[in-house]
DNA sequence: ACTTTTGATATATAATTAGACATAAATATT
DNA sequence: AATATTTATGTCTAATTATATATCAAAAGT
């Protein structure tokens, strides 16, 4: 009751936020449920140190023992290097993997092999792209898209559907791209050799 | 039971033990029970955040949320600006108001003006001097020196004893002094006007 | 030598989170 | 408009911290 103004529950939810998580996927990710995760975040409850860890280590946010003098450095440190594409490591994995799987499996039936290397190619793009921060949940739903598509056997009309996504998504990018700097390197990749831990 | 890896809790103690800080001294400042204290130091119970948050405010430390990319810049940060002198301020302004009373009260009856002077040629040095962190805990001795001074009337011997104490502290603090490199400025003063808050 | 401080533990009661559900209310999606 | 997702709550029991107080051995100070 007495936490409302605690700077980290607003802190958890923004970088939460950030990522593009949901309250439930945060507590799958870190084994807090849900419920404690929105009482936290509204300062409804006061939460044990091992909760609290649970949270931010999934997250990839470390707690740092600060020294008030040089709180000013150390929170400019952190704005500059927290980088601008923040699709969640753990999201693109996900993403990954599941790709990986509903492409190997359309292209293994040749039925589908041509769709395949037409969705290929629009990976390709996404592969090499920093996704900015205004499509993680864009990002997102393709995600779920894939992954409820390989929940029923493809056919023609499904297949449409995701090619049409992913070709969605990919304009969307690139519509932002050129606005924006121009990328020096992929940020995130989704290729697994240059991905971290 | 499962928190004696955490660093968190080295990290209390660290800074406690820099400060010179006994846990009941720092379970006064925070409200934190010394019970309490020790058993989170050694990992053996799940510190609430309300709790945490008590102790490391009272030893002017803040809780930050920073993404595992930038931790190495902000802990060298943190190293570089963490001051080589870590009296606790709130020991400082502890400090100065019982040797302002001390003081005062000794100045005030011409009996010992004289001792009074020579203690205040003392503090003219300690005031103006960065005092070593090797001698935090001297320096406190001394504090709790001060403030058992002033609880019985003053005396001959009293006095005698407290001058001794406080020249010997000077010595003790000049002596590294020299060796260390010389200090550009004052870190903390006794001087209410430049004291931090 | 004697005294004080310090840190680790213990105990008993009260208060609160954890955990597992459930569900309503608010938003977003199709 | 209908549906699905997300967030905010509530309820129950069990586990755990909070709190207050006390003890004790070891270390440190006088």
């Amino acid at each position: 009751m007495s936490y409302k103004s605690d700077h980290l529950s607003t802190a958890i939810r923004k970088a939460r936020v950030r990522m593009g998580l949901s309250q439930r996927d945060l507590s799958i990710m870190s084994g807090v449920s849900q419920a404690q995760i929105s009482k936290f975040e509204n300062g409804a409850i006061d939460l044990r140190l091992s909760s609290l860890v649970a949270l931010f280590r999934a997250m990839d946010l470390e707690l740092e023992l600060v020294p008030k003098i040089c709180l000013p450095a150390v929170q400019s440190i952190v704005r500059s290097t927290t980088p601008r594409t923040a699709i969640n490591p753990k999201l693109l994995t996900r993403a990954k993997s599941v790709f990986d799987r509903v492409f190997q499996d359309l292209f293994k039936s040749e039925q589908w092999s041509k769709e395949s290397e037409h969705l290929q190619e629009h990976m390709d793009f996404l592969e090499r792209i920093r996704i900015p921060v205004v499509h993680t949940k864009n990002f997102k739903r393709w995600v779920i898209h894939l992954e409820r598509f390989q929940e029923t056997p493809p056919n023609r009309e499904k297949i449409k559907k995701l090619l049409k996504r992913t070709m969605e998504l990919q304009k969307q990018i690139e519509r932002t791209q050129s606005t924006q700097d121009r990328p020096l390197g992929p940020a995130y990749s989704l290729k697994e050799e240059d991905r971290d831990a």
